[in-house]
DNA sequence: CATACATGAATTTTT
DNA sequence: TTCATGTATG
């Protein structure tokens, strides 16, 4: 963060020094959190304790980079390579690596992405359409949060649709124990179990930490809450409890995916020693945009008492504007940006005097399908910009069907990864071919590619299917055999190359696509795809948290790894572009200036069709989506407007908007302080007069 | 009956 | 944007 100072404050230093015991820092917006955590790193490593004995723990692969990055600016890049430095699902792989023999998991196993566990799903519960699939994998899903199994979940299930869940997630069980396979929520849950059931893995792991700082604590859920818990809890008391949870309850927004606040509660009660920090100085936003979001979260019940101040001005007043319509609130949102660019920023932001950019601005809004109407006016006012979360260059089809090819290296017996492989390019094996071997399968209870050498699977189908099977099967043990020995960049490459050339994957990509433009912009893909996959192999540096050795790889354990690591390769160049961005995506940035666009009842908060028959929204979602306010408040450092709609759609109409509740909770007229503009303008031209005496002379 | 094209609707997201 | 549903055509 730009404007934190070098010197910690006194409520950081507490929480970076307090070594002895459990510490919950409370780090409200802005305060500075990833600091602490870098700088405790820090003193911990000068207490004695060694790189890898330290473990940071975030939720997503972005923040463990960016943590490790921070840790090497203050400790050094040697010392920051052996941090233990993770996500919850990469240490989760980690574990599983090392010890998964002992809850049953092959050495190899392999990872399922959201896709597989789809086509898993649609099988096992005999479903045609998606939608469906993905309701099950929703609930599924969050069942597993709770460290549900399927038994579990079948004895809670509140009505008929749940009960059917609950009978294919037994299926979904079955089938994934048989495929040697694991999906995501199972990195979590297969540790936690192992840590449960063998004390000889749990003193090991135990062992291997000295200290655990966790990131975004208020995102942890059940299950991830009790891995930590058992992770900082060895049987010496004099080492327990030594943890640092990072996190802010008013922050709190991923409830609907598991997260649970619970977690927060829970904490003072397990460890009754817990040294409870707030972190309640702000080094983002100034005073109007700071009293406006404290206000909006006192409408919350409190868990920890906190509430944030900063040294800034009061600055610009929160700007409320009302528009007719989504179009027009994109003409706003462009007549935002230009008029504060315009103005060369000097009025609109007193701390970065100088030129206002495109990348100082964000248009946040609470669902996606909202930025479209923004993109289009943004491109006719020749204003570039970037979306956040658009598709990943691993969602690509043609990426994805090299990572089925690779996965299914590692893992002969993943069976999602086979069916894409199988079938990608098209080798003259249909589904009446593959739906007897899947029958076959099923019956002796094999993987796919083990029963694909089956005699008496032979005799059910015609030579020319069986050859055609075999041929598979041999190609799949050749190309294994061989990334099992090449290590290397360049070997590496020369390999992969050779591989997308024997399984025709060039060809069928110019044969299936109708532009040869297309076409060719998908094979360019596959080769940095290729180029990606062999740097690893090389043992070039790497900071994404997902590696832990630094050596030469084979192909084959960079393959085990792929499905965690996600791109490199599209790590966001710093591009001079405004953001647009969902609320939620938006957490842990900042920007000078923001606009909060359809803040009106419906929309924020939220209330589905369905909800929107009965009479409120529930107390704990609005609760929710009032931090998911607070949240986009506190994203902004100088300049805060908040629009609402006063007509939107709705369906084939158009209805009367109502401006969200939560822009009363602001209280703008009580809590916005007007500095005189003269005494204002006065103000900042001294600031910048000091500035540019400050600065260095540049010609 | 199946496929092609158009039309309409749309929580929030990571691993 | 994507995804699903509906209509029209072969």
């Amino acid at each position: 963060m730009a404007n934190t100072p070098d010197i910690l404050n006194p409520a950081q230093l507490q929480a970076v020094h307090h070594l002895s015991g459990p510490c919950l820092v409370l780090a409200g917006a802005g305060s500075g959190k990833t600091r602490v955590i870098v700088q405790k790193i820090a003193r911990l490593l000068q207490t004695g304790l060694a790189p890898r004995e330290i473990a940071a723990i975030t939720f997503t692969n972005k923040a463990a980079q960016e943590m490790r990055e921070r840790a090497k600016g203050l400790v050094g890049g040697r010392a920051a390579k052996d941090l233990a430095v993770s996500t919850f699902h990469s240490l989760g792989v980690r574990i599983l690596r090392e010890d998964g023999t002992r809850v049953g998991l092959k050495q190899k196993f392999s990872i399922l992405d959201a896709d597989d566990v789809m086509g898993v799903l649609r099988e096992a519960g005999g479903a045609t359409d998606n939608k469906q699939a993905r309701q099950w994998q929703w609930t599924i899903s969050l069942w597993k949060n709770q460290g549900l199994d399927s038994d579990a979940a079948a004895a809670i299930a509140k009505d008929a649709d749940e009960q059917v869940a609950a009978q294919v997630m037994k299926r979904y069980e079955e089938r994934l124990a048989a495929y040697q396979a694991v999906d995501f929520d199972d990195l979590i849950s297969l540790p936690l179990k192992l840590l449960q059931r063998d004390a000889e893995a749990r003193a090991n792991w135990q062992a291997k930490f000295r200290h655990v700082l966790v990131d975004e604590y208020q995102d942890t859920n059940a299950v991830q809450y009790e891995l930590l818990k058992l992770l900082v809890s060895p049987d010496d008391p004099a080492r327990r409890g030594r943890f640092t949870a990072v996190g802010d309850d008013d922050q709190s927004i991923y409830g609907w995916r598991g997260a649970t606040i619970d977690n927060l509660r829970r904490l003072p009660q397990d460890w009754p020693d817990l040294k409870v920090i707030p972190l309640e100085q702000n080094y983002r936003s100034t005073g109007n945009i700071l009293r406006a979001a404290n206000h909006v979260i006192a409408g919350n019940p409190k868990l920890f008492e906190k509430k944030l101040w900063s040294e800034f001005g009061d600055g610009d007043p929160v700007r409320l504007i009302e528009c007719d319509g989504e179009e027009h609130e994109a003409e706003r949102a462009v007549a935002f940006i230009q008029g504060l660019r315009a103005q060369g920023g000097a009025l609109a932001d007193d701390r970065t005097t100088g030129q206002t950019k495109f990348s100082d601005f964000a248009i946040l809004y609470r669902a996606n399908h909202l930025a479209r109407v923004f993109e289009k006016k943004l491109r006719t006012a020749n204003i570039p910009y970037k979306v956040s979360g658009g598709t990943s260059f691993f969602d690509r089809a043609e990426i994805k069907d090299l990572c089925a090819w690779l996965r299914l290296l590692v893992n002969p017996d993943d069976d999602p990864a086979f069916l894409r492989a199988v079938t990608t390019p098209r080798r003259g094996i249909g589904h009446t071919t593959l739906g007897k071997l899947g029958a076959f399968s099923a019956q002796w209870k094999l993987s796919l590619f083990a029963a694909l050498f089956s005699k008496s699977l032979a005799a059910q189908m015609g030579a020319k299917a069986v050859h055609g099977l075999h041929e598979f099967g041999r190609l799949v043990n050749e190309l294994q055999a061989q990334a099992e020995r090449t290590t290397g960049a360049d070997d590496a490459r020369a390999l992969l190359l050779g591989w997308v050339k024997d399984i025709g994957y060039e060809n069928y990509l110019f044969e299936s696509e109708d532009s040869e433009k297309a076409a060719a912009s998908r094979w360019t893909n596959v080769l940095d795809f290729i180029d990606w996959i062999a740097r690893r192999c090389g043992g070039e540096k790497r900071n994404d948290g997902g590696v832990y050795e630094d050596e030469k790889q084979t192909v084959l354990q960079v393959a085990q790894t792929i499905s965690v690591i996600i791109s490199l390769a599209e790590r966001d160049e710093e591009q001079d572009v405004v953001t647009l961005s969902t609320l939620h995506a938006s957490k842990g940035l900042e920007w000078p200036h923001v606009m909060l666009v359809g803040v009106n009842e419906g929309l924020l908060p939220f209330k589905s069709d369905a909800e929107e028959m009965s009479a409120e929204v529930s107390k704990t979602r609005l609760e929710e989506e009032r931090r998911l306010m607070y949240v986009g408040i506190t994203r902004a450092r100088s300049t805060l407007v908040v629009s609402s709609l006063r007509r939107r759609k709705k369906g084939r109409d158009t209805v009367q908007g109502v401006p969200s509740r939560f822009i009363a909770e602001m209280k703008l007229h009580e809590a916005t302080v007007q500095e005189n503009p003269r005494e204002r303008l006065k103000r900042i031209r001294a600031d910048l007069a000091a500035k540019l005496a400050a600065a260095p002379h540049v010609d």
